[in-house]
DNA sequence: CGGCTGACGACCT
DNA sequence: GAGGTCGCCAGCC
């Protein structure tokens, strides 16, 4: 990200809405998560009738602004059942804590305990 | 218009 | 499980 392709509040404002109707359909579908549960990117891509764009989706969430608290995006995780982590394994923001406010274990390795039963689809 | 980057995924070794 | 490859496509330069 050395060129502001991701959402990078520095170039883009915690404000600034980021294109077309591509994020708010994310968004929609995110919300639909009940809580308690898990669902994967390439899941949500699947819902918007849109099967292979995960990354995208993942894009879009990239993009979400911090104070989209309706927007329950720590239940999104990779086909892998693993959260977010930087390189040096450092959380983004806390998405274990947060899932395990809902009741939904993570692994020191970050990986969600039970994903496959947890793991919630449309 | 061309090139490049990804909070990804399926597949292969 | 751990790595590498290729395809996906929106947004920015």
């Amino acid at each position: 990200m050395t060129r502001g392709s991701a959402y990078d509040p520095a170039r883009h404002g915690p404000h600034r809405v980021v294109g077309t109707g591509f994020h708010a359909e994310v968004y929609a579908a995110v919300r639909e998560v009940p809580a308690g549960c898990v669902t994967t990117y390439g899941d949500i891509a699947t819902r918007l009738g849109r099967r292979g764009v995960a990354r995208q989706v993942g894009w879009a969430l990239a993009a979400l602004p911090a104070d989209r608290e309706d927007v329950p995006w720590f239940r999104v995780v990779n086909a892998s059942g693993s959260i977010l982590r930087q390189a040096d394994g450092t959380p983004r923001r806390d998405q274990s804590g947060l899932l395990a406010a809902e009741g939904i274990d993570v692994s020191p390795a970050g990986r969600v305990k039970g994903f496959d039963t947890l793991r919630w689809r449309a």
